[in-house]
DNA sequence: TTTTTTGAAATTGTATACAATTTGATTTTT
DNA sequence: AAAAATCAAATTGTATACAATTTCAAAAAA
């Protein structure tokens, strides 16, 4: 029998909500009532309240006791700010994995990323359905060098400091094709650093290929979308 | 009239709850059970629910579905990890003040808390009223400079890292006075360091800092409290 | 007119009743 | 005896009733 893995109401519910809030669906600094969500969601107030308290931990929404909670607004920024912190938690996982060395396990997951990423270039254009693509290819290359770290906390917060509307959206929609090849011109040569040991280099490139994705987001922000 | 700021149960048994779990007041892997808990706490489930939430979120507290809420252990590994993800965190604040330079306002502010360190060394040693000096102390220094920077993701999970059983305590009673004057030490290398507006110092030395009580921590581990 | 007061409606905070699930000892089966 | 099934007690999840607080419009006072 297949084991699926247990669910309540209240994490439901976060998650869809919290889905919600990174897909930009409520207007800045809206007041989230909770019966007006009990119902939109279809269930009673504990398990929205619930929910609403660890999204506003998540810094997603602002909370005042017994005035309740409103969406938090992302200015441009505290956006960038987000971008800067991510890169030194990400950079020194990438300096951890360089000083110590790949195991075969990730140097496997992360050249499978890359042929990936090349592979989606070659076309000369990335298609709508390679964005998806790409992004989740961008993701697992991040991800794999953070959790080979096996630093709990460096884990939480690098994927705490992605929960910012914009950064969910993916971005990559501003991306041209030389973007795309830079980016993927950054991950190889994060993983030639990982592979030579160069812990200086590894969590430099890194820092640069995410505040790169900032550059590109301070350009374009605030254009039609 | 003073105007107080307002709280409710669910704050107010969270932040207790948490002072005794950073107090190493429960037990790792000890159960959290709602009923106990609300009994031991004086109110009904409903807030201490939404405080194990919470201190869940915050890393404190092991959750799984429909069988509640158990202390998180924590291995020297997992203080050691955290104390790097707080020296690079801290350290980039350090390196974005001096690369904008400090305000009077920051300047005084350490000036401040370094003439009250020497004040504390000067004796020789120092006595047990003066290590809550010191931890006052040095939380202001280090506080201060997060603040500073007005980076909101920054200074949150900077002071997370610092939610660490072992962290909370000081740990400070394993500090010689060679221990205490090398610290005062880093925090006068680091205001130099920002006042001269040298960010690769700065940054370095606050990781340099933290990494060297990470080491005291390292070496007195274990050793009879 | 501007400010203050007032009070009912709306909203959040808390307790509690009930539902769903887990736990653990006992019984049953192999 | 070992493994599986059973079922009541314990525990967590959810809904709801009630309490406390805030909101906001209308009335009163300045």
């Amino acid at each position: 029998m297949e084991e699926v893995s247990k669910s309540t109401r209240s994490i439901n519910v976060t998650e869809l909500l919290r889905e919600q809030l990174l897909g930009g669906e409520f207007a800045p600094n809206t007041r989230l009532q909770e019966t007006a969500l009990a119902k939109r969601m279809g269930v009673s107030r504990t398990p929205i309240r619930e929910s609403l308290r660890v999204l506003a931990k998540d810094g997603l929404l602002n909370y005042a006791p017994n005035r309740g909670y409103s969406v938090r607004p992302f200015s441009l920024e505290d956006i960038v700010a987000a971008f800067r912190v991510r890169s030194v938690l990400e950079g020194l996982g990438c300096r951890l994995i360089a000083e110590r060395g790949m195991g075969t396990e990730l140097n496997k997951r992360l050249a499978d990323t890359l042929q990936l990423g090349e592979q989606l270039l070659v076309s000369g254009q990335l298609e709508n359905g390679e964005f998806v693509e790409w992004r989740e290819m961008n993701k697992d290359f991040h991800l794999a060098i953070l959790q080979e770290t096996e630093n709990d906390l460096l884990v939480r917060f690098a994927n705490a400091s992605r929960n910012i509307p914009i950064v969910f959206n993916g971005s990559f929609k501003w991306y041209s094709l030389r973007a795309f090849q830079r980016a993927q011109d950054h991950h190889q040569a994060i993983y030639s650093a990982l592979l030579n040991q160069q812990p200086d280099r590894a969590d430099f490139m890194m820092q640069e290929h995410i505040m790169h994705a900032a550059d590109i987001l301070k350009q374009n922000y605030g254009e039609p979308l």
